[in-house]
DNA sequence: AGCGTTATGTTGCCTACCGAACATACAATT
DNA sequence: AATTGTATGTTCGGTAGGCAACATAACGCT
């Protein structure tokens, strides 16, 4: 908590180059972003769009009888409101809060007047679209294959990675809400996962142990997904394509 | 097959206006797609964009095990090959033809070249993409939470909605890798949906007898995908935005 | 300390689906 | 008419994960 806020904590913002970093930084207002709060919802107009930095966003569809799944989570590494640049304003999912922190926020039309400069933006949020995409895919695949334990490591991971350390706060019950089972069966596979030494949890804060462990009990969406990312967005500081 | 083949028939082609129609139409060839053919491979660079008119082209992703799972299905609404335009090159599923028939093709470069005058053409790509990443969520969330035969019933109306006709060509065996599950899991739902009424199918050949009734017994992912193509994409005819 | 709230653990039953193996039936070719 | 390949039908046992109901345990408040 020490660390100074920076919008460069976004990879997206820090990858700009310096003219266009110089034109947004402005306009970027740091918010917070406490657990469980709604940002988008199904069918909402977005007044603005956010660049997480310590926060992460989670893209769940609810149905109509309350079931929901995780589409895709939004943290450091991207930004939410992609639904803006794309043309259709709005989406059919609702955009959630999963783990509490910051975010800058910036006004919807300047977001559109910059990526209309068809520049270095336009070129990175696509890519950044593309890759969400790919995690889409393979959310999908996830879904039809592979065992709640498979899954739940993914999303461990996948989650880690969009938060500096190794450990977050969230409960099996909220876990369950966005891989869309149970809780109990999030109950057994955590326990498994800490029986092993895996993982160490108690009250909405798990802490991974053994990282390496983790991903060898994960299925290989999370390898596909990451190394998706890797490729579309390399660490790029200030050197945007 | 009497019907004159024009670039018209794909939807996304038909949106253009007469000055972007009339710049690309030269480069568009008229090819023939036999079921089953590979269109691209799963991270293979792209020569070309495909514009499908009475074919339809399956995103599946394959997983090491040889399990497969549709990502989403690209008929005479779309285009095949938006990975290129959004930056990637490449994706990391595979496109295979799910429906024999007929599409235009256009070179790579060209599109890209029209896609970066960032006008109308770009608009109506971008728009399009968002239709598509809905219906890769929504059949995450179908994965996730409804039964086989729901499945079924949403695949064969989407597939539907892409030709012109209330039959396609299509063994349960193609089916089940589309949808990632058993073969058996197919022919038990397509049987009851038989018994009743629905459909009639007898060797690769499905037709289709009560179209409401069918939806009627699909999960609500089919009418969400649906509304947001039409949403997306309404006919429009020359009146691109 | 006592209280309620919330997180986690456990159990039993049930169903949909998987895996595999096999039976039938249609269609094209000879 | 016989043969072969391919599409579909059926069965059996196994299991993951659904639903429901409840037990325990940690924490936060007053």
């Amino acid at each position: 908590m020490a660390e100074a806020a920076s919008p460069k904590q976004n990879h997206l913002l820090d990858a700009l180059l310096k003219a266009e970093f110089d034109r947004l930084s402005p306009n970027l207002e740091h918010v917070n972003l406490p657990l469980g709060e709604v940002m988008y919802e199904s069918g909402g107009l977005l007044q603005h769009v956010y660049f997480p930095t310590t926060s992460i966003i989670s893209l769940l569809y609810v149905m109509k009888n309350g079931a929901s799944a995780e589409i895709a989570v939004v943290g450091n590494e991207g930004i939410l409101g992609i639904s803006l640049f794309m043309g259709g304003e709005t989406t059919s999912s609702r955009a959630i809060v999963q783990s509490a922190g910051h975010a800058y926020r910036l006004e919807a039309q300047l977001l559109k007047d910059e990526f209309n400069r068809s520049g270095p933006v336009q070129r990175l949020l696509l890519r950044y679209t593309q890759a969400l995409i790919t995690q889409m895919a393979q959310t999908a695949v996830c879904n039809r294959h592979h065992s709640v334990e498979q899954q739940l490591c993914r999303w461990l991971l996948l989650s880690l990675d969009r938060l500096a350390c190794d450990e977050l706060t969230m409960t099996q019950e909220l876990i369950a809400n966005m891989l869309g089972v149970r809780r109990e069966g999030v109950t057994e596979a955590a326990g498994k996962l800490q029986r092993d030494g895996i993982i160490n949890y108690s009250r909405g804060r798990i802490a991974v142990l053994n990282r390496s462990k983790l991903e060898g009990r994960s299925c290989e969406c999370y390898k596909v997904v990451k190394a998706e990312f890797d490729r579309l967005l390399p660490a790029l500081h200030g050197i945007a394509t």
